[in-house]
DNA sequence: TGGTTATTTGTTTTT
DNA sequence: CAAATAACCA
């Protein structure tokens, strides 16, 4: 049973330390929390929203609870109702800062000339564009890679800075491009009707900016306002949060910048300053006591996060037993890395302390997964691995997709061109004809629906040049998503989506096909109807539009799935706000943690040991760090070195650095080779022997050198050149 | 036009 | 190594 409202007072504040009450208490005016990892944080944020309903008599539907991802919203959520009951939960506002300003330019964007009906474009799209816009100006793609002059176009975004404006600012020749790139870029995603994710943000920003009226109203709405990981957040996000709260002034942050590892998405931490100067008289409250983790674990995480400069200083403590000691294991490769996380992972299970669900694998990059997976796969251990693989960016699911947006926004060009190159209802009609049209669109600033429509005989524009056979084809396209358009506002998703894929022939390509490989993709194609058959309760009005924008702005960390016993692998960056009693944090070397292209100025580095700090603190009771001698990036093999951040950790609070079994064994007294190793004899070498590799053939020793107990051989292959090798761990042959 | 192969290019991190 | 693009042929 759920406790009833006017609950005691004790309820609400049971349990917490005096700061953690201190932050709940204080309801009324400006507040920053700054909180360590592990600190109740939001425990502290459920009870702070429970109070201020329950005892503070606020309206629910008066909150809002912006998140960094829709999991923490749901949690929150979740939390209040055992809190306050499901009643009053479902009143709060909660979501990320995307998510909320996506609704909010639904219902208000027409006051700034936004469709309502507006697409939102993800990474893909975007790329698209910039490709798009390239073409326009005839410069060449090879030249200005379309990546890095996105990437410019969205800083400026998210600093709140237009077209004009950056133009007037260029500071180099690529800025001048990226300029141009930019202007052009914004009329296409205009003419396509779509926002960007930074324009979601921007484009909430300029309807406050420009409508005072309307930002009364939400002023008048959210009066009070909560800021979940404020240490990420960007320029125009702070000034969205200013702008709503200019009035009221309750406006709640809640960070802590040793997590900020989101710079490269132009989170400012000035955000955190500037707070301070733009609401002088704002109450500051230190969380600071971990209930997470190990003192081990604290300890560790203190002494690596002490290394940064740039840092406000302070210690984090905890009363926690100090619990296991941190593993510290040297691998030969990142298969022999992946073999041990799943081999000990297995021991833990098999101990019965511990179950697969206790246990995540954290990574710097995507692609490291690949090794780790397949050594889960042979295992047979259930594991789920978060974003890399992700479902929406399978291509018949963006294939898809594009019809269902395409049907909710025909302007949308970037879902057409999908539909046309890869449907049957395109079929016949190529880059040529599709170019024409693009031009058409260019000249008129129409989007290419428009000039679909005029061949149809359905607008009264001239239509574009196009040869016969391709006009009849482009009419036929616009004669079926018109139909299917006006059919979206009356028909259930998944309804619309059957029609959809049999009008479009999208169905038909995978059917009467023994081919296993078509299968599967129908199946997942299946898999995307049965999310939309949950949409199906929803008004048909609007059921098409929420589903499209729902599944845009999932986070990678939306889809984890906490049902299943299952060992979750994740990226650093995804891990952010996640626990878990039991921690690998793997490839644990310079040029990957920190990352390569992160290592030129002191303030990416110092950005990475966050990273790494935020790997350690998600860890309760026992945490893994490994690292490979040597590890094979882009399809090269390189010996590496072990990442700084490990050493900062003291020895004392280590359990064994570089444990390679079979190493130690292999030279046991005066350069003689043990009789019996534990595992494998292994020779010792000596140059000009010739030698045989499982996977590199034949070789000669080149040169040998000998370190702690063990022999790096260098060896000329015959086929794949030389290669240095640890004698212990790469099961040489002498021939 | 469309599908195939050869070459080439590149991997941070994500709403 | 593998995904993505370019050249190539039908």
């Amino acid at each position: 049973m759920f406790s009833e409202p006017g609950i005691n007072r004790s309820s609400m504040l049971d349990g917490l330390n005096a700061e953690q009450e201190r932050a709940v208490t204080s309801t009324e005016g400006p507040v920053l929390v700054v909180a360590g990892p592990g600190s109740g944080k939001t425990r502290v944020l459920a009870h702070r929203v429970a109070y201020m309903i329950a005892e503070r008599g606020v309206q629910p539907w008066h909150i809002l609870a912006v998140t960094f991802t829709n999991k923490a919203a749901r949690e929150m959520r979740e939390r209040l109702e055992r809190l306050i009951g499901p009643e009053q939960a479902r009143k709060l506002t909660a979501g990320t800062f995307h998510s909320t300003c996506a609704k909010i330019l639904r219902r208000d964007g027409h006051l700034i000339g936004i469709d309502p009906r507006f697409t939102i474009y993800d990474d893909g799209d975007q790329i698209d564009a910039v490709r798009q816009s390239l073409k326009a100006l005839n410069l060449d793609p090879k030249q200005y890679g379309p990546r890095p002059i996105l990437s410019r176009i969205s800083k400026a975004k998210s600093q709140f800075i237009g077209p004009e404006r950056f133009a007037e600012q260029t500071e180099s020749y690529f800025e001048e491009i990226a300029a141009r790139v930019y202007e052009q870029y914004q009329q296409i995603l205009k003419r396509n009707r779509a926002l960007d994710f930074d324009d979601l943000l921007g484009e909430a920003l300029r309807l406050f900016e420009e409508q005072p009226d309307a930002l009364r109203r939400y002023q008048e709405w959210y009066r009070y306002v909560l800021v979940d990981e404020y240490q990420d957040t960007n320029r125009v996000q702070y000034l969205l949060v200013k702008a709503l709260t200019s009035e009221h002034r309750n406006l709640c942050v809640v960070g802590d910048p040793d997590q900020s590892i989101y710079g490269w998405r132009q989170a400012d931490i000035r955000n955190i300053l500037d707070f301070k100067r733009d609401f002088p008289e704002a109450a500051e409250v230190h969380l600071e006591m971990n209930y997470r983790s190990t003192s081990s674990i604290v300890e560790a995480a203190d002494h690596v996060i002490r290394a940064n400069t740039q840092r406000i200083q302070r210690r984090l403590r905890t009363e926690n037993p100090p619990g296991d000691r941190i593993v510290i294991r040297e691998s030969y490769d990142e298969g022999d890395e992946a073999q041990f996380v799943v081999s000990e992972i297995r021991r833990l299970a098999r101990s019965g302390r511990y179950q697969f669900r206790d246990a995540a694998v954290m990574y710097r990059t995507n692609a490291q997964s690949r090794s780790i997976e397949e050594a889960f796969v042979r295992s047979e251990i259930p594991y789920q691995i978060i974003g890399s693989t992700r479902f929406y960016e399978r291509a018949e699911i963006k294939d898809a997709m594009a019809i269902l947006r395409l049907i909710a926004n025909p302007s949308d060009t970037a879902s057409l061109q999908r539909l046309i190159r890869n449907t049957r209802l395109g079929k016949g009609i190529g880059a040529k004809t599709m170019s024409q049209i693009d031009h058409w669109s260019y000249l008129t600033g129409q989007p290419a629906f428009v000039a679909l429509a005029a061949l149809d005989g359905r607008s009264h524009l001239a239509p574009p040049e196009v040869g016969s056979r391709a006009a009849k084809l482009l009419a036929d396209v616009h004669a079926t998503i018109a139909r299917l358009h006006e059919e979206s506002t009356r028909t259930h998703p998944s309804e619309l989506f059957d029609r959809a894929v049999e009008m479009t022939g999208f169905a038909e390509q995978f059917r009467d096909t023994g081919d296993p490989e078509l299968l599967d993709r129908w199946d997942n194609v299946l898999q995307l109807r049965n999310v939309l058959t949950s949409y199906d309760i929803l008004p048909e009005s609007e059921a098409l539009q929420t589903f499209l924008e729902e599944s845009a702005l999932i986070a990678d960390a939306d889809t984890m799935d906490e049902s299943g016993n299952q060992v979750t692998l994740i990226t650093l960056h995804a891990a952010k706000g996640l626990e878990f009693p039991v921690v690998f944090l793997v490839g644990a070397e310079e040029g990957i943690l920190p990352h390569a292209r992160s290592m030129e100025n002191d303030a990416q580095l110092e950005e990475e040991r966050r990273l790494f700090y935020v790997g350690v603190t998600r860890t309760k009771e026992r945490l893994y760090i490994t690292h490979a001698f040597r590890r094979t990036v882009f399809g090269t093999p390189d010996v590496t070195v072990r990442s700084r951040f490990v050493d900062a950790i003291p020895k004392s609070l280590i359990e064994s650095v570089n444990a390679r079994p079979a190493a130690r064994s292999a030279l046991s007294n005066s350069g003689k080779p043990a009789a019996a190793a534990i595992s494998r004899p292994v020779p010792v070498f000596k140059v000009g022997d010739r030698v045989f590799h499982d996977r590199f053939g034949d070789g000669r020793v080149a040169g040998v050198k000998p370190v702690s107990g063990d022999q790096e051989v260098t060896i000329d292959f015959k086929r794949h050149g030389q290669k240095r090798l640890l004698a212990s761990l790469a099961n040489l042959k002498l021939g």
